[in-house]
DNA sequence: GCAGGTCTTCGAAGCGCTTCGACGCGAAGG
DNA sequence: CCTTCGCGTCGAAGCGCTTCGAAGACCTGC
């Protein structure tokens, strides 16, 4: 069974290859008569069109890259939901994803933009200071980051807005009349390898306390349970009066909780506890966590229309922040 | 700044297109010198080959299908290690990878075949009574799958050998002198899927305890601490004597040790807890978990050498049953 | 001295598709 | 009635690469 091609169908429907792909393409005009008889050909004979072809002839793959980090301290479970929406949105556009390891660097970002193996390429979780920021100004591939590089001049950036979603934590915190806030962080590790969107949390939470005249410090936080027990520990014993309690560690979430148990305070009795995780860790904390969700979902989705429409050549903002949303449950009052 | 083709390449060193491709492709004899000049152009000019114009005249997009499942009870963290093994290991082969998600199902699997996209199929997650494992049969790409579906005969199966896993839990825990032992396994849901992995554990794990003529029973658990809270006690108030846990469900994991401190039993004083799940899971928990991982590494690699393999034609084992370890740490004695 | 090899290299024919220019034809305009 | 235009369609020229057959150069051995 041979593979069936453009000259099969044409054959087949009786027209010209080149009307074929007009139909297909909906380049140029065809009358509805015509255009039935090729799409029912292409329908008898199952005809895929082949994307080598395809690629060569209109300069277009309709692939786009997806550079993923595989590195310690980022949080799976989005990055899953990332690329699932990555894909799902790519393939609504009609186009496929090529993934990549951000180990290969910039040379694998090179080989694929040169080779036009793909249209164009999606970063996630893009450093201050990234190696790949340079060769991406230089590509002719348009590209899409996650995440904010140091100068995002010239770049397409999207990101959940960080500092707003450590703002609202301690809105909500004060809301609630809390006086002694904390905000435990993403392992130290984290900033400082400068991300960027660990310390942005940091900064928009403590900004947003002393805005509403609270007392709030913010540290980092490992992710064992041991350190996290003694982190929470140290924080209860320093700051008896604290009654809030922001993490923004995916992995530490639980083991807060745990902590809390152990040592004697309710939730949300005796302490509020407000997360910046994903809705899937939240609900599954007891007591459910207050939370303000990363959309990895929205971010994905967003990353890949940015993409779409520079493929087409329109102008897109440089910078895109997503509004983080707070969802309240049963670990503050 | 066109891009450099082939052409270009030939005209620079002085030779032509067709003795450039034999140099690259290796596909004939060259001379060392003609070898060497046309090598040099090609780095002069920073040639990269064209993926489409290769696919299209080789018939090898040098580029294979991964296809990812996206789906509730799966772990994650395994998944993103299986991901990029998967990349690695293609890459070492000069392949790339396109992402797909399960929910394009077959129809998914047609196209991206039919189109060329792809030369190979690589399965994850493969269901007792898979929908897509007709198609595979059917198409002319050579596909692997992770996990085995009911009837594997025709097709190529890795998969970590999860009844020897079960067994040898049960083994390190008779050995340490155990009497009552039980295994914790996935949600429900999963052994309602037939996903088959979670029962080939119990059923090794079970006729492992029979061997060695102990007391044991083996049962799905959930997820949430509160669930899982409620499996531990009710396990320990049916059988106080119980003395080993075996643990296969990674998220489950962290909190039957958080259980067990709340029933107060001490691991592995009381209680020894054996896990099966990745290395990083059972090393952050504390006390740090003995475990039997998953070698998802190894799979991705394997998973990869059989498509390859494949791919050039050579017949491969239908199934791989890759060998679990055990690794002693401190939360069994 | 020449048929027959071997070793390198070349030229050209596709691979399956897109796209540009052109063509035929009926309708509209003068 | 003849020109002009637009619509729908066709043919052919590539896109950049691989690969097959063959040619040229040089050796061998009879």
């Amino acid at each position: 069974m041979r593979t069936v091609t453009i000259a099969d169908v044409a054959k087949h429907a009786g027209v010209a290859v080149s009307t074929v792909s007009y139909v297909l393409s909906g380049k140029r005009a065809i009358s509805a008569t015509t255009r039935q008889r090729v799409l029912d050909s292409v329908r008898a004979l199952g005809y895929h069109p082949n994307a080598g072809a395809r690629a060569l002839a209109s300069k277009r793959a309709k692939v786009i890259a997806l550079v993923l980090p595989l590195r310690a301290g980022m949080n799976l479970p989005v990055l899953m939901q990332f690329a699932t929406s990555v894909v799902t949105t790519a393939r609504q556009y009609d186009h496929d994803v090529l993934l990549m390891t951000a180990d290969e660097g910039a040379d694998g970002l090179h080989r694929v933009a040169a080779s036009a193996l793909v249209d164009g390429l999606l970063l996630m979780d893009v450093e201050i200071h990234d190696p790949r920021v340079p060769l991406l100004r230089k590509l002719a591939e348009p590209s899409v980051l996650i995440g904010f590089p140091a100068d995002p001049e010239g770049l397409t950036c999207v990101d959940l807005d960080f500092a707003r979603a450590g703002a609202l934590c301690a809105d909500h915190l004060a809301d609630l009349g809390h006086r002694e806030i904390a905000l435990l962080g993403a392992p130290r590790v984290v900033y400082e390898r400068g991300t960027g969107f660990a310390e942005r949390t940091m900064a928009g939470f403590v900004e947003a306390a002393r805005r509403h005249g609270l007392e709030a410090d913010a540290r980092p936080c490992e992710e064992s349970f041991d350190e996290v027990h003694a982190a929470v520990k140290l924080l209860l014993d320093e700051r008896p009066a604290l009654s809030g309690l922001v993490v923004h560690n995916e992995a530490a979430a639980g083991h807060v909780l745990g902590a809390l148990r152990i040592l004697g305070r309710r939730v949300p009795e005796d302490v509020s506890v407000v997360a910046i995780c994903p809705d899937d860790i939240a609900e599954r904390a007891s007591p459910a966590l207050t939370s303000v969700l990363i959309p990895a979902e929205d971010v994905g989705r967003q990353a890949v229309r940015l993409l779409m429409a520079k493929l087409e050549g329109q102008a897109v903002p440089e910078s895109t922040l997503l509004e983080p949303r707070l969802t309240i449950r049963e670990s503050s009052r």
